[in-house]
DNA sequence: CAGACTTATCGTTCATCTACGATAGGCGCT
DNA sequence: AGCGCCTATCGTAGATGAACGATAAGTCTG
C-alpha cells in the first residue's frame, strides 16, 4: 500500500460528505457490505425505491469513488471501494480529530 | 458522560454528512476549531463570501447539531459542540468500520 | 437619545437533487 | 435468430441548495 497517500481536499471531503448525505445511498452502502455480493437487482429489492432512482444513487457513489462497479454478464456487481473507504476514514478521523482539538467555548 | 448514547439513525447520519457536503462549511468548522474563537465576523473574513451566505451556512451547521451559537452582546459566539462532534466522530467510524468489514468483490 | 456596528432574515435567481416512468442497450437462453 | 431479463440513461416535475443584496433587529458607545 501507498503509505504517502495523497492528503485529500477539502472538495474532496466534501465530496465525499455529499455521497453519503443521503439516507437511501448510507442504506446502498449498508446493504452491499452486509450482502457481500454486489448485485444492484438485491438494493432495488431491499430499498422502497424505483429501480431508476436506485441507479441514479449508484451513480453518485461510484462518481464519489466510494464504490466500483464492474460489468459481470447481463448484470452489474458493484462493491465497496476498499481503498476509498480506507481513505475516506482516515480523512474524516483526521477531520474530526482536528475539529475537537480545540474545547469549545459553550458548555 | 452518558456512556448509553443513543445510536444515531441512518437519517441523522445523512444530517450530519450534509452538513459536511460543502466545502465552505468544513472551512467554516476549521476556522471555528483553530480560532478557538467563535465570531461571525471572523469567518467572513476568512471566506470570500457574503456574510448572509456564511450566515446561512453557520445556520445549516447549527441546524445539524455541529455547531452551538450563543449571543454575547452585540455579536454571536460559535463553536463547534464537542459532544455532538465526539457522537458523529463514533458514528461514522463506527459506519465506515461495518462497510469496511468485508472485502469487496472487485480489487 | 442617536448612531454605528454586528448578525439574522427576506426575497430572488440560478443550479442541483430526488424521484419517477419510459426507453434503449447488452447479454444469456431456448 | 428471437425473446426475456437486467441495467443505464433520458426526460420531466417538484423540492431543495447556494449565493447575493437589501433590510430589520439587537446591543454597545458617544
Amino acid at each position: 500500500m501507498t503509505d504517502t497517500l495523497p492528503p485529500p481536499t477539502d472538495e474532496t471531503l466534501a465530496l465525499w460528505a455529499k455521497a453519503l448525505a443521503h439516507p437511501a445511498r448510507i442504506q446502498i452502502l449498508r446493504t452491499l457490505a452486509a450482502r457481500g455480493t454486489c448485485v444492484c437487482g438485491e438494493v432495488v429489492d431491499v430499498l422502497p425505491l424505483a429501480q431508476s432512482t436506485v441507479s441514479q444513487h449508484l451513480k453518485v457513489l461510484r462518481e464519489a469513488g466510494l464504490v466500483c462497479g464492474t460489468v459481470d454478464g447481463p448484470r452489474t456487481c458493484y462493491c465497496v471501494d476498499g481503498e476509498a473507504l480506507t481513505r475516506a476514514t482516515a480523512a474524516f478521523a483526521d477531520l474530526f480529530g482536528r475539529l475537537s482539538a480545540r474545547t469549545s467555548c459553550c458548555p
